[in-house]
DNA sequence: ATAATATATGTTATGTTATAACATTGCAAC
DNA sequence: GTTGCAATGTTATAACATAACATATATTAT
């Protein structure tokens, strides 16, 4: 699975401050911490891991719902995603455009991948109509192996 | 949303029964226990839950290893599904037919339904296919909310 | 039947994930 | 400059889950 360039996390962080900026949403300096620790991780970031990442940058104990609310404020503007499966956190490198994000995980590697094509999204959501059901939040997360794990 | 009918209940728990005598799968009295708590609440529940309500059927408390330890037998071998989104453990109404199951699950009443069908199964597949993936396990939890629940 | 083995359960302790509740700080608007 | 609000700090604890080892129960081979 093809990692992330250094450009793409660049641009990533980039896109999430305009964002904030144009909306007046506060990028404060923790949240903006937390963010680049779940996007340059580059692989789901587990909250305790940040919160020690967090520690060691900031050279003082944090304690967990510093984490946690950066979380929230990430997850809530569309800037990260949770991974139920595993309790860990990603970035959204397509931050707005999505509301849904599916995901492949790869258990061998890690590494994981966005899937959010528009006929898996149609099929959910007619799936959803059929059973009279009005979505607020999917989660999809494919876990297996991907191309390079599953060669070796 | 519909519930389930004591029938329907009791005819899953039968299936289960029989399942676990043709395999040769060791269903004793602490897993039985724990299935039917599944089954019979009918909304999705939590593993301290079930601790309580065995503590209570036999009248002397129990551990959580005891209950974690059943709830993955039942989860290994279909006849229960664990919901992620939630952290919380549904009976399945057709054990073995499906290795992967979908969900729906509202937010208001609690209740979920299952919705295994075969075209969202496809797409999920294809999804995968596309990626040069191969899956072992897909979780599928939508929430939102049902019929009954939007109309109030 | 009995020993050997495997399977399941009991028990204690602890690890991991997440939030409640309340105090404090920083900053903008009046 | 004080009121109000959003964010953060801090302490404590809730909620979810497993490791590790002891004991019991079932199965099987002899």
């Amino acid at each position: 699975m093809k990692t992330k360039s250094t450009t793409e996390l660049n641009d990533t962080i980039y896109k999430v401050e305009q964002i904030c900026k144009s909306n007046k949403l506060g990028l404060t300096q923790i949240r903006r911490q937390v963010f680049e620790i779940i996007v340059k991780n580059n692989k789901p970031v587990k909250a305790y891991e940040i919160l020690d990442e967090i520690s060691n940058i900031n050279d003082k104990s944090s304690h967990p719902p510093t984490v946690y609310r950066a979380i929230d404020f990430l997850i809530e503007n569309g800037f990260v995603h949770k991974l139920n499966s595993i309790n860990s956190y990603v970035g959204c490198f397509h931050p707005k455009a999505n509301k849904e994000c599916y995901f492949l995980i790869c258990k061998k590697c890690n590494i994981y991948q966005e899937c959010c094509d528009d006929s898996l999204k149609d099929r959910i959501s007619k799936t959803a109509v059929h059973h009279n059901f009005v979505i607020s939040n999917t989660t999809l997360e494919i876990e297996g192996h991907c191309l390079d794990c599953n060669q070796k």
